[in-house]
Order: C-alpha cells, then structure tokens, then sequence
DNA sequence: CTATGATAGTGGCTCTATGACACTATGTCA
DNA sequence: TGACATAGTGTCATAGAGCCACTATCATAG
C-alpha cells in the first residue's frame, strides 16, 4: 500500500480488502413509540443472544449488507419484524460510538425513533420467538435495566421527541388515519406532560393547514366531532413558535 | 457459533472476532463553518489518496480505534489538525450510510458540523503537506464537485445550521471572545441571508440573558459600542420563537 | 474648539397571535 | 323532554415583535 500515487482507481479498488483495517461494529437501534391506555410507550425486545443475553433492549442489529441498501432500511426492517408497521415516522436521532459501549470492541450505532399509531401494530407478531414488551415512559428507568448503553439512547430519542412536540406536528404521526382535534389535543398533552388551552390550541393547529376533514363525524354518547385526516405537509410540519401551554 | 445458549458471557467474547463478520466502512466527516470576509465559508481538503483522489472533499476521515475514545473524539482531532482549533462549537447532524457511497463498498459515515470563529484558526497549519481552502457557501456548488456524496452532506450540514439560526444562539459561537451586539446582528444575518431589526434583535438577546457585558469597550472613528462576552448558557440557546426579520 | 459624520443604543407606537375563559351547539340516553 | 357530556366559538387582555424616528457618543477634520 505504499504506492498509492501510481495506482488507477480501479487498481486501487481491485487491491482494497475491507478485512485488512480494523473497523468498529456497527448497529442501529430503535426506540419504537406509540401512545396506549392514554400514555407514552416504547418497546422493548429481550436479548436473546450474548452480549447482554436475557436483558432489556431496544430493538435494532446489525446492518445486512445484502439487503439494506441505506440506513433507513434496516430500521425499518427491524420495526417491520417486531410491529408489522411498514410506513411509520422515522428519524434518525444521533450515533453513538465508542470503545466500551459494547463489550465486544469499538462500536457504533445510530439510532433511530419510530412514531406509530397503536391501531397499526400487529398482535402476536413473534417470528422471532423473542420476548417483547410495550413500557410507559414514566418510570420506566426504574423498573428496566436495559443492556449496554440502551438507556443513554433512548434518552435521548425521548428528549428529542419531548423537544419537537413544542414546535412541530410530529405527533399526529402517533394517531390513527382519522382523528378528531380532541384525540390530537390529548396526544399533544401526554407527551408534553401537561395541559394544553384548547382553542389556541385549534387554532395552531387549524391555522397551520396541516390536516384537512374527512368529511366524517366521530360520534358517540355526546357532540359528535369532525374527523380529521393529515394532509401531505402535516406529518412534519414545523411552527413558527413554541406551544407555551398555560402561564 | 451455535451453542450460544450454553456459553457464558465471557467465553462468547473469547470465542468472538469482529473480522468474521461483514462490516461496513466507518468514517466520520465534517464541515467547518466560519465566517470571514462577511461570508459563511466551509473547509475543503484536496484529496490525496484514492478513492477520489485529487478531488475536492469535506475533511474526515477513519475512527482511529486507539486513541479516539468516542465518536466526537473523531472529529475533534480532525479538525484541530486542519485548523489548529481545540474547542469549536461541534454537533453531530446525520449519519449517511449505504453500499453506493463509496465505490470500496457498504459505508457509513457520521457527519458533524463545526462553527469556529476565524480569529481563532491557526493559519499555515499544513502539516499534512494537504492543499485546504475555505470557500463561501454561496455558489460553491457551482464552482467544485465534490468527492463521494459530500455535496449532500454539506447541504445536510447547512440546513442544520440555517434552520438553527432561526431559534438558537448557536452563531455565537462563530465570533471571537469579545464581540459587540452590531457584530452578533451582522452575523446571523449573514447566516439567515437577510437583514434583521435592531430594537428587536437586541430585546431577544438580551432578555434571553445568554451574553454578559465585559466591561470594556470597542473604539472605532465613531461611537464606541460595549463589548460581551457569551455566558454558561449561551452557546446553545434555544428561543422560544423564531426570529422573522422584516414583513 | 466646534461641526460633521458615523455608528451605538433607546422610546414608544402598532399590530399580531396567544392565553384565558365563558359561552353556545349538538349529539345520546334515561 | 331535560340532563349530561363533549364539540366548538366569541371575545378580550396581553406580551412580544416589527417599525422607525430619535437621541447619545465617539473620532476626525477644518
């Protein structure tokens, strides 16, 4: 390798053995989200192979270099295998690398979130015999102890979801394809943590053109409500200001 | 490697060898942001090696898994060698991976953005023997073709760092110790490519209490203006607003 | 020693969007 | 038919942003 300058490209190719360099492992991992029984959930799968055999994890493994083409794809296959989900939010949140993340050596891995809408998810999806688990937010550090660095990622996933509530739409991406502004309200205030004024809150919303009616009403032992479907630029839209919620 | 279930943990790792599996690539790269000649420039290198050699590139390069601790470790120690600087404003933005990136094959690298004030680069610094320039943002893309694809994740970068200018402190970091309010306006407008309101500009600075008065001043041939200096908080401030700029 | 030019910094108006909250509307069900 | 529950609205006070003219304070030139 000590004549790099009279080498072609392809020469150069041709001589190239990624197996002659050490490289870092590389993983993604998922926080998977979605809103059940009125509260913010995230799944969490139980390993059931070393490193960390029998402990908590979020869901995710290694990239097939066979079959992924990007690095979408491989979150996306994983949160296909544990939720039969196919086109959910995704956003690739950070990566993680270090020398003792992963007792193995230097590891990388980038992780992702998912928002999905509980009526999406498939029941009973254990192709892979695996032990899976839908936890509550809240509390959640102290009942799991989750393998490697798990907890430090889902942190941080937590923290970015927590900070885009403020100022984006995402939510509406935890909700199912027709909903009503009460629903949306709700969802916006679980994940906040706290209540939300409901006519700015219409207003913000409505103002903002990210939802269209579906000409459907939602009824039920009271007022019926219209019922709204996202349009194109709804499910990431971004404001131009913070939701304050009460003063 | 299929008797997994009856090993403990630390046989495994005996047993384990990164090079019995496939990995990808892992490099990290960056842009370099600062502002000089009232531009926002970016930091290219010229290659020197293969693949694609000779062409223009955003510095980067392999994790070193000996003395990088973690993954920002990377990137640090890059940019202190093209630019001499110790402790930049650094954010990790995105991670770009997939089998097409690099002609040697699956790759995944990790981009960062850095803001650096220009009084603080270390001119001269060639000790790589590598030809580096600083180009403005406007119109590069016309002027160089970048290797791999770095045009993306330099326009990755610089979305990054536009939208941030709408709601953070983060320009701050682009000036030097000491700077007058006039200093702090003129860049962010440079950032935002438009001009903002004085009064309202100074109220937002100022009530976020993000910077402090030094105490001296800057004389000039016309009204000296105080100098400030960024406090504990004010290198990564979030507004609870957008700035607008003129209607 | 004063006038001028240039930039620093402020006073105060208007306007918009938000929080607040009471009020009206419309369904079900006993 | 009236109670209830939730949907949805009218309207006001207020905070903060844009606007822009005004004042302040220096160096420098004549």
């Amino acid at each position: 390798m000590n004549k790099k300058k009279q080498l072609t490209e392809s020469q150069f190719l041709k001589e190239y053995n990624a197996k002659d360099f050490d490289a870092p492992l590389v993983t993604v991992d998922m926080a998977i989200f979605t809103v059940r029984e009125d509260k913010l959930q995230v799944l969490l799968v139980k390993r059931a192979q070393h490193p960390a055999i029998n402990r908590w994890a979020l869901p995710g493994g290694f990239i097939d270099l066979a079959k992924d083409k990007q690095l979408g794809d491989t979150a996306r296959r994983k949160l296909k295998e544990k939720t039969g989900v196919d086109t959910p939010y995704l956003e690739q949140v950070e990566t993680f690398g270090g020398y003792k993340r992963d007792p193995r050596g230097w590891s990388v891995t980038v992780a992702y979130f998912a928002l999905i809408a509980s009526e999406h998810i498939e029941v009973n999806r254990n192709e892979s015999s695996e032990e899976v688990v839908w936890v509550p937010m809240d509390g959640l550090s102290k009942k799991y102890d989750l393998a490697f660095d798990h907890s430090d990622i889902l942190t941080a996933c937590y923290e970015r979801l927590q900070a885009k509530v403020q100022y984006t739409s995402l939510p509406v991406n935890l909700l199912p394809d027709a909903f009503t502004l009460t629903d949306l309200q709700k969802i916006f205030e679980i994940i906040l943590g706290k209540s939300v004024e409901k006519k700015s809150f219409r207003r913000r919303v409505l103002d903002a053109n990210i939802i269209e009616e579906t000409g459907e009403m939602k009824t039920g032992s009271n007022r019926p409500a219209k019922l709204y479907r996202v349009n194109a630029l709804g499910s990431n839209h971004y404001f131009s200001r913070n939701i304050e919620g009460p003063r």
